[in-house]
DNA sequence: CTTCGTGCAAAAGCTTTGCAATGCG
DNA sequence: CGCATTGCAAAGCTTTTGCACGAAG
C-alpha cells in the first residue's frame, strides 16, 4: 500500500487529510524499522524545518492507525510502545533477552505457519509481522542469569 | 519449582529472605494466571490481614525475578505489565484484538515447534508460555475495522 | 458553516530512584 | 555488626484527556 493509497484510505474512512496525519503517515512510510511515538515526533521536526506535531496529535493518530489495522504497536520491554506501517513489509521478529536487554532480530518466515495455524483454529487474523519474544540469550544463559 | 525451591534458589543466589519476598512469592506462586504488580500487592494484603509490600519493594523484586528467568513477564498491551512465575506450568497464550481489546486464550502447544526453532537456529531459549499475539479477531475484521 | 482535529496544559497511570531506617545473615 | 533491602516520598516517563481555537470539507 503506497503512501497515497494510505491518505485515499482515511478519506474512505471518513478521516479528514490534515497536515499533521500527512507527516505523521510520510514519516512512517519512510522508515521500515518500528518507531516510538517520541522519535516520530522528532523525525517530523527534523525533516520539516522546525514544524513540530503536538505528541497528543501522534498518539492520537496512531491509536487510530493501530486500530484500523494500519499501523502495528508492539512493545518491546522498553516501557514504550513502538509502530511501523503494517504495510511495510520488512517483515522481522525479536528476541528480547530478559537479562542484558539485548534485541537480536530473526527470519521473517518463523512465523508463517504459526499464523495459519491461528487462523484457521481461532479465526483470528494475527499481525504477526513484528513479534517479540522475551527470553535468555546465550550468553547470559551460560552467566547463571 | 515448588515454593520452598523458589526460596532456596534465591539465598544460592545470594539472595536475603525477607518477609517481604517470601509474601511475593507466595501469591505468585498460587496465582496460575498472570497478574499485575498491584494485583499482587493487593493479594498479600487481602491474604495477610492488611499486611502492605511497598509497591517499590515488588516492583524491585519483580525486576530482578524476571531478570533471574524465575518470573515471566509480559506485556497484553494495557499499559501495565503482568507477571507469572515461569514453574507455573499453566501455560496458554492471547489473542489481543487491535479493535475491541478483547483476549482470548488459545492451545498451549501452539507454540512448541517454534520454541524448537528458535533454540535451533539462534541459542535463544525463548520463554514462550505466556505470549501475547496483537491482530484482529473475527468480529471487528467483519466491521471493516 | 459545521464538525472534526489540533495544541496546550494538566492529569493519569505505571515504574523507578534517593535516602534514611530496618533487619537479615 | 555490616550490608542488603525496605518504606516513603518524589520524580520520571509514556500516554491520555478536557477544552477552546482553528481548519477541513
Amino acid at each position: 500500500m503506497s503512501y497515497n493509497d494510505l491518505l485515499h484510505e482515511l478519506r474512505a474512512r471518513g478521516h479528514r487529510l490534515t497536515t499533521q496525519r500527512r507527516l505523521i503517515l510520510e514519516v512512517l512510510q519512510k522508515n521500515e524499522q518500528h518507531m516510538s511515538a517520541e522519535e516520530i515526533g522528532e523525525q517530523i521536526k527534523n525533516r520539516h524545518a522546525g514544524i513540530q506535531v503536538d505528541m497528543a496529535t501522534i498518539y492520537r493518530n496512531l491509536r487510530w492507525l493501530s486500530e484500523h489495522s494500519l499501523v502495528t504497536e508492539t512493545s518491546l520491554g522498553q516501557g514504550h510502545m513502538v509502530y511501523v506501517l503494517s504495510s511495510n513489509h520488512n517483515h522481522h521478529h525479536h528476541l528480547v533477552c530478559n537479562s542484558c536487554q539485548r534485541v537480536t532480530e530473526v527470519r521473517v518466515d518463523l512465523l508463517d505457519e504459526l499464523r495459519s495455524r491461528i487462523e484457521a483454529e481461532y479465526g483470528f487474523t494475527a499481525r504477526l509481522d513484528h513479534i517479540a519474544f522475551f527470553g535468555l540469550c546465550r550468553t547470559c544463559r551460560g552467566n547463571g542469569a
